[in-house]
DNA sequence: GATCGTATGATATAACATATCAACCCCATC
DNA sequence: GATGGGGTTGATATGTTATATCATACGATC
């Protein structure tokens, strides 16, 4: 999946394919894909837009997966800290991570018609925040690079 | 103020020429420049750090200036769309604009130790974020460009 | 079988944000 | 000077997101 997310595609292979390549990343890496973590990656990976962690909530409580606000987040947190969901922090929401097979530096694009959120890839050498930190001298542990506005389906429309 | 703001600084004089700057602005463009209006950005001002919406409300409830939440994320709302303040989405929290004088793509540094917020100028044509957008035919409103990590003064101690 | 690390369960609360409606004030116009 | 509209404020309630805290379960290891 590229940038041409915004395209028609195969949907149910987004989910068969992500699901599969962190089953085989948890083997490689020893990490526990309990039966909350993957429910809810398949959740995420169901829809390509961000959804909070209490929309998230409703499908674990109505499958018996639990009821309480920690466990969305405890598997929420499991999957960004490993790289399978992002955080997008304009929506206070998450999204499954579509490029699981390379280190990456996102950048999302968030349309606020059809809600729908496209993670690209961007280099992050060559981006404004690297350049701004680097003459500062700062440090960068986490960047943060969202923009909001309309996709090319809805910008004609609106 | 540029991206050396994590050094030391004549900091009465940034409040004092940030007031000044605002009051100049809204008399030219006809904005009421209310009493709580301004209060809160020499609040925001008075720190080089972001500061939550109820944070900021304590100090107003603290001087009469109003109690509940809507009367600070009111004044916040003046501020960031006027672009006297920021909004830093990383914290869910608020920030005095550094470059009043210019419009501009601004980069936020968040150093994570000190919570020291700097804002720098940046060139957003030349922004990963876009080039990523004009290549998938996205819109962009507004962009998100934060950086959270370790400041010069906290890198080292850290 | 004691201990440790990891994951879960459960309750409560903190922190952030907005909806709604009434009252008020300025000021432009009739 | 009365009328009415726009913007601002006051006040109450509620919605939404996130975390602290303490307790429990369970498998791996010594």
């Amino acid at each position: 999946m590229t940038s041409q997310a915004f395209e028609a595609h195969d949907h149910h292979s987004c989910i068969a394919a992500g699901v599969a390549s962190a089953v085989q990343i948890c083997a490689e890496r020893n990490l526990q894909l309990t039966a909350a973590r993957q429910r809810v990656l398949e959740i995420l990976l169901s829809e390509h837009r961000a959804m909070g962690a209490y929309e998230i909530l409703e499908h674990l409580r109505a499958e018996g997966l639990g009821s309480q606000p920690p466990v969305a987040y405890r598997a929420l947190e499991f999957l960004t800290k490993n790289g399978f969901a992002h955080r997008i922090e304009r929506l206070n929401a998450f999204i499954a991570c579509s490029h699981l097979d390379n280190a990456h530096a996102p950048v999302f694009l968030i349309c606020r018609a059809c809600e729908r959120v496209v993670e690209a890839e961007a280099n992050a050498a060559q981006g404004e925040i690297d350049r701004v930190a680097k003459r500062a001298g700062f440090v960068v542990e986490r960047a943060v690079r969202e923009a909001e506005g309309l996709c090319p389906a809805c910008a004609p429309t609106a």
